[in-house]
DNA sequence: CAACTCAGATGATAATCGTCATAAATAACG
DNA sequence: CGTTATTTATGACGATTATCATCTGAGTTG
């Protein structure tokens, strides 16, 4: 049963996109290595040639999926509309990895949460570049801040039974992220203010 | 072995704070129905005697912490303040069952989506009630975007293994937030703009 | 082409966990 | 106070799973 050299690194690029897949959808503990292997195309015996152990695989993923999806947002209205549609909240398995696994790479090993956090690190300077064409002094802090509201959006939307409310929260995020500078004064900003102010 | 129906009660009530904190902390597949009943001072066995299954005990679970927890924003700045400091981050198990448990219950049975649908409206109620004393227009779209980048803030904070990564995803978001009808023009305003506008 | 090497398949093992059957012991009730 | 009802404890079962030992057969090398 070997197989080429060639054969056997696009398996374990097969296994791993597999996980990717699987872990975003099913979150690291539903899912078997079994299940990878098999999804991948393999059997389970196998699984240890290539991996430590389901530790290292997930940590190993991480950094593979956060590789793999390195499109930075071009123009910021297009990736606001993108992030924050039904059909990106819908698709979780081929989503952003960040929602996906934030909640669960919590719980994993160390190697696992600085994979993610490479991949943090990543995102956020791609959205500090697309903001700053807009805005310079604070591009950074709005990167940040937009970021969390999108992943947060995301995360809620995916999360409620109730569609209406799952569409609503992604229209309205993505409303009051954009609509600030755009219409000042005009219909009352929606902006939150200390109560003090 | 038998109880008082008092005591009972009472057992079912730590029964659910148990897991309420154990569930939040670990996730629920990573928390067993043993180490649930061992954490309320009981044994594995009664477990079936007050809920059906497992899955069962997680939506209960759900419905009874959001039924505690039922503690208003009034002053928007003070809840802004406590709900991104470092201290509620590092607070799993008592912090907000909504940042703690929103990527889990994603996975889970029906019942425990409903239950998580019924706290997140809660929520936004009164988030909007709290906005509205300073913005009435659009209260509702600022209760959903702050509350969604106030949940992906804690859930990204919590998940890095930087520590100034993480105390900064808190302190930028915050402020990210909050000044914006504060100082509009003064120091060049921080919000996004599409880049047409 | 022959000997060796090693990727992958098959099967086994030990641990964990949800669930349930049964036993025990005490509260509740007349 | 005796009988009944029911909560909890004990123990067991079946299913799942991570991991590893072993076997097989085809690539690799000389």
């Amino acid at each position: 049963m070997r197989v080429t050299r060639e054969q056997m690194q696009a398996n374990r690029t097969r296994i791993l996109d597999a996980a990717g897949s699987l872990f975003r959808e099913k979150g690291f503990d539903a899912v078997s290595v079994a299940e990878v292997m098999k999804a991948a195309g393999l059997t389970h015996g196998g699984f240890y040639g290539h991996f430590e152990s389901k530790d290292d695989l997930i940590a190993k993923t991480i950094a593979h999926i956060f590789a793999a999806g390195a499109q930075g947002p071009d123009d910021l209205t297009t990736f606001l509309d993108a992030y924050l549609s039904p059909l990106h909240r819908d698709s979780i398995a081929k989503g952003c990895p960040t929602a996906a696994l934030v909640a669960d790479v919590r719980r994993q090993t160390p190697a696992a949460r600085v994979a993610m956090t490479a991949g943090f690190n990543a995102q956020i300077d791609r959205i500090t570049s697309a903001v700053a064409q807009t805005e310079s002094c604070h591009a950074r802090r709005a990167a940040i801040g937009a970021w969390a509201a999108l992943v947060g959006a995301i995360v809620l939307a995916r999360t409620t039974d109730d569609p209406a409310l799952s569409d609503e929260i992604l229209k309205e995020t993505r409303d009051w992220i954009s609509n600030r500078t755009t219409e000042p004064q005009t219909d009352g900003d929606t902006a939150l203010a200390p109560s003090e102010a």
